[in-house]
DNA sequence: ATTATTTAACTAAATGGTTAAATTAAACGG
DNA sequence: CCGTTTAATTTAACCATTTAGTTAAATAAT
């Protein structure tokens, strides 16, 4: 039934995400889908193709909402706002699933076999944002607004600030506890966090002249 | 022998980074020590507590270096060499280490069961580091030179910067072919990946005035 | 009657860990 | 320098467990 596929897929999803492709039992993925072990065979011959289908499930939910966010918004902006979007989607998508990370990142440190079936995915959806944005920078700085950098190192930048508020999460969760850290991944602390990107792109964190 | 425990540790290592606690084998190590099986036994009693010794090797190695650079500096200097230092250490250990970001992403991606052991042995090379900048970024808000923001946040991107260098390059060797992107990661790039983040983190990317 | 699902037992392979005896190398005392 | 003791290392067989995947028959649902 087309149902309990779902079930399995969502079931196999969690548990991925959990501990990983190598770590995550068959006979756990189906009693977490209250269903028999037996059938997970039986809808999808192996451990590897439920992995791969629920990869695909994950890449679905996580672009999609960016995906749509910069979609909705129609014609091309200005940089700033074009940044602002993408670190918004980036932000509110990520923190909406914030398990997603980890599978992303285990990915990453397996030498990312998989990389490519998740760019894929974000490239149909997001596709032409990553080359947008960097079009966009090319144009300012011909424009002489910015400064003559890199864009792929800007781009770097922007992904590696979005990045590591869910990265270095989980490290200061387990860390919380020792050295008197108070911070509460809370939405207010996500919109905090965004116009800081945002700022330090744009402007760093130097005064000019001294304000007032 | 020393010497012996000491193949079995880095053999470990290499195959912890290569496969992961859990997708490393006894037995490939002891191949690749070569060495027999029964003595990573002798010395080691379980796997686990190999590989918690091969963090151990791990963190030493990777925290040294950058623990070095600042330790032989000496007295606190302002802000800006403090970041320049910060980030050039990281930059260089890490390239000069390229593997060892696999392990520490994998390690966050299980929840950072040994997340601690890692940050345990940084506290003890480069200890008062990460405060110390953040009481400068207090410092230099108290003064008026830089902006009202989170020090912590502050160091959140600096950090975000500095690992999204490492964190993407699997991603982008592995699509390089497909989409045109001439990327080699040499010194050179290093360099300049260095100094773009170091601009950023203090000016951004606008220009002020036009310059001429 | 056909399709979906369960049951439960089974296979085969992989793997961490153990063990006891044999072998080699190192240390040491005379 | 030799013989003895002690420690390091190998060999290889073995155990217990886990686990992906299979299978065939029974049962429920459509």
């Amino acid at each position: 039934m087309e149902e309990t596929e779902r079930k399995i897929i969502i079931a196999a999803r969690e548990e991925f995400i959990r501990v990983g492709l190598k770590g995550a039992r068959m006979q756990d993925i189906a009693d977490r889908a209250g269903v028999n072990k037996a059938l997970l065979h039986y809808y999808f011959r192996t451990k590897e193709k439920l992995y791969e289908a629920s990869i695909r499930e994950i890449a679905e939910t996580l672009w999609g909402t960016i995906g749509r966010d910069i979609l909705s918004f129609g014609k091309v902006p200005d940089l700033q706002s074009y940044l602002r979007l993408f670190v918004t989607g980036y932000i509110k998508t990520m923190s909406e699933n914030p398990l997603f990370i980890r599978l992303v990142i285990r990915e990453i440190a397996d030498g990312g076999a998989v990389i490519p079936k998740l760019v894929e995915k974000l490239i149909s959806t997001i596709g032409t944002l990553p080359r947008g944005i960097i079009f966009a920078i090319e144009q300012e700085i011909s424009k002489g607004t910015i400064k003559n950098l890199d864009p792929i190192q800007i781009f770097l930048n922007l992904m590696g600030m979005c990045l590591v508020t869910f990265i270095i999460q989980p490290v200061v969760e387990s860390l919380a506890g020792q050295y008197d850290l108070k911070i509460t991944f809370d939405e207010e602390y996500y919109k905090k966090r965004i116009d800081c990107i945002i700022e330090t792109i744009f402007h760093g964190i130097m005064i000019k002249e001294p304000e007032k």
